[in-house]
RNA sequence: GCGGAUGGCUGGAUGGCCGCGUGCCCGGAGACGGGUUCGAGGAAAGUCCGGACUCCAAAAAGUGACGGCGCCGGGUAACGCCCGGCCAGUGCAAGCUGAGGGACAGCGCCACAGAGAACAGACCGCCUCGCAUCCGCGGGGUAAGGGUGAAACGGUGAGGUAAGAGCUCACCGCGCCGGUGGCAACAUCGGUGGCACGGCAAGCCCCGCCGGGAGCAAGGCCAAAUAGGGAUCGCGCGGGGGCAACCCCAGGGGCCACUUUUCCCCGAGCAGGUCCGGGUUGGCUGCUGGAGCCUGCGGGCAACCGCAGGCCGAGAUGAAUGGUCAUCGAAGGGCGCAAGCCUGGAACAGAAUCCGGCUUACAGGCCAUCCGCAGAU
């Protein structure tokens, strides 16, 4: 699993695919067969100022940055990159179990064909 | 004991499981794996001062402009910071507060009120003279009293006078001269002048001191990419020596402006400024051992300094320093006569080149010294 760095990463990302939870908004993209990378999930993290001030920040980045690690390599597929977006309070506040199991559901949502 | 002042320290704890970043060691050709070490703050914050460091090639002197500072002495690499002292204001006191140089260099301003606001002035009043039966009117003297104001051209008392006035005297204040103490700011004593000299310099200004600019996205190296391209502006085409590199004289340019000096650069294809077009917007370095921290001794009232010994205490870059669970847990809140029980759950806040300060934010806890009041002795 590889750290998304690259600002056009995130745009590309924005574009695509994305699912609002209570605790995060998560964001989704199918990399084309072109971009040649070594690691077959990258994940990114967003923390806006609207989240709160530097401590609020990195406090929400390292709990998605957690429940990624837990969930991702097992529930992601492979191919593709994931952006989790911090909320104000929420994502700070809300059980960690909870903020887990909403990852997981996420994720089943995006991948399940629209109907 | 109650109330208060100043300075300092601390600002959740322990453990299990799972993780992250750096350095080192081991294994491996390497990718990487394993072990081990260290891993946020007193403000890391605001980016407000002062420096180190880097680039503008380097530096010195004078004048001017602009900006900053401003009682005195000391500390410091330096400061607008700190320490000690002086003066003024304030508090019973410990203490606290102060942009605290100059108002005989010049200019300007002093609202409202008030008669009058800066080489004074006379509304009420007081005294006196004249007129008038009376109410009062007019001339002169005066500035003690009243009134206005932030401020009214010294204050209090006595003498003096028609009433008064530094008109005279005593004390105080003020100015000038001198002595003494102090490095100094200043304090204090004596003499002298009858008062002449209002305030504002966070108004201009004057005086003294300080200051070149930009900042780690500084700066350096590597890799990749391509058209290392084009237009325009200003400047220089000189003389001599030497085979040549180069040197000398003259000319032009060189970090606010001008002048001067050292020094450096330039000369017909080079360097600089501006504009247009194209590429990269990656990696390494700078990057953490320093005006460093701890202990002891010595100097100093202190800030701080010196010496000796010991220690190594973050270095990330979409940015590590954590996530989660358990146990324990301060203040606060509720119940209770009480023991205690229930609740509650840790303030402000996250390094980004590094130091010295200032300022701002901060739940609570602890320590030391001092002051006032009350009580005891």
């Amino acid at each position: 699993m590889e750290i998304l760095r690259k600002r056009a990463d995130f745009l590309a990302a924005a574009r695509a695919r994305r699912q609002a939870m209570p605790g995060f908004v998560l964001q989704a993209r199918p990399r084309r067969a072109d971009e040649t990378t070594d690691a077959d999930i990258r994940v990114g993290y967003t923390c806006s100022k609207k989240v709160g001030n530097a401590v609020a920040r990195n406090r929400a980045k390292r709990r998605l940055r957690e429940i990624a690690r837990l969930v991702l390599p097992h529930s992601g597929l492979a191919g593709w990159d994931y952006v989790l977006i911090g909320r104000r309070d929420e994502t700070a506040t809300r059980p960690f179990e909870t903020l887990r199991s909403d990852l997981e559901a996420a994720i089943g949502r995006i991948h399940r064909p629209r109907s």
